[in-house]
DNA sequence: CCGGACACGTGACCC
DNA sequence: TGGGTCACGTGTCCG
């Protein structure tokens, strides 16, 4: 009679009947045919009850399928109610919310560390690092032939290197010689690049672009 | 009559008309008393059917906070609609997990660079490099002291300074010297590095982090 | 007027 | 034998 197991195979949309337990979410009910097997409700064998019937069935076995979505969806069910199934998923959903805002503010701090380490810069930049110090950095550009420059990065920041280096590649600059030396608490990087770029090839665009990639390393 | 309204303040339970549109989630229905206002079914006035029908009004009232409950449990709440509700519900917590497994990925990342330092890998890595092409790199290791290293990294591969720094740089390996030369094609770059992690002070560990993190760089 | 959406009461099933 | 749960048909509202 006209229950479609929930949960269960896509297959005929036929009305059938279920014996098995419902401890896997399959529905079992001896229902009688309105119309047809045992009556109950004497009169309504007309024309527009029929559709809405029909309606109300096809709603009940969207809710069914959309149940049993849900149920897939959530590892954790205690049990195979209705009730069960929505306290479960919205306890889930607090669970992973949870779970991600922990992730992401792990994530955070590390990038802030990163962050930390870079700043607004324009001539000479300064800004906070380690706490509540302000340290400055200073950067030298002097082209060297029509398609070559060098250049002086002179710092106290953690991590010059491999900011200086990730600049030049996000400028597209191949390094042609580089050498880094460390003195007492600062860092002194000389690099001689490529400049492919014509847009590049003049010292106060190329220092400006290489600052703001030091930024954003 | 007895309808109370879905996810309205938890009031008095005492059941009563709501005639606002349901947009709100609110219900609105004009139903009448089984056992006094207009009666439809005939028969059935004793004892064990009103407590089923109180039974199964409670059931419905369950089902209906709870509806509310993953309602406000799931922020894209397309409509008010119960079936939609449901679709969201699963969709979100697909989505939920998708961020969770991408996060804890990252995180599980960042932590296999101190597991793989004391792994055993081979003398000399290749991998698949700049699309289809293999490309061989070659990187070696000496100790120079308890608490330094020196490092040489041979390859033809671009971007090479960046990916070494980015390497020393997430195994917190402060460079104090470095030197690139570009010949040919081929880029050679020697570091000498401090190495403050106990973990790393050891030549075979020390290579595997800084191979395993030159691939991912 | 029709289709969608709920709440309701009821029969049937389970433990 | 009851308490709990589900499916069903129906009435009723809304857009």
């Amino acid at each position: 009679m006209t229950t479609t197991p929930p949960c269960g195979a896509t297959g005929a949309p036929a009305r059938r009947v279920i014996t098995t337990s419902r401890l896997l979410g399959i529905a079992h009910h001896r229902h009688r045919w309105p119309g047809e097997g045992g009556r109950k409700q004497g009169p309504r064998t007309e024309g527009p009850t029929v559709t809405h019937m029909e309606a109300e069935r096809q709603r009940r076995d969207k809710l069914n399928r959309l149940f049993c979505v849900l149920r897939a969806a959530v590892p954790t069910v205690s049990r195979m109610d209705r009730a069960s199934l929505l306290a479960d998923a919205a306890r889930y959903i607090a669970e992973l919310r949870g779970r991600v805002d922990q992730l992401e503010a792990n994530a955070r701090q590390r990038q802030a560390a990163v962050d930390l380490a870079s700043a607004p810069t324009t001539m000479t930049a300064s800004y906070p690092l380690g706490g509540s110090r302000l340290m400055e950095e200073k950067l030298e550009v002097r082209m060297a032939g029509p398609e070559a420059a060098a250049l002086r990065l002179t710092t106290a920041a953690r991590h010059a290197p491999a900011r200086l280096m990730d600049a030049l590649r996000s400028l597209e600059l191949p390094v042609q010689h580089a050498c880094v030396c460390r003195v007492g608490g600062v860092t002194v990087l000389d690099a001689v690049v490529d400049v492919p770029a014509a847009a590049l090839r003049h010292e106060a665009g190329l220092r400006a672009a290489l600052l703001h990639w030091l930024q954003v390393s």
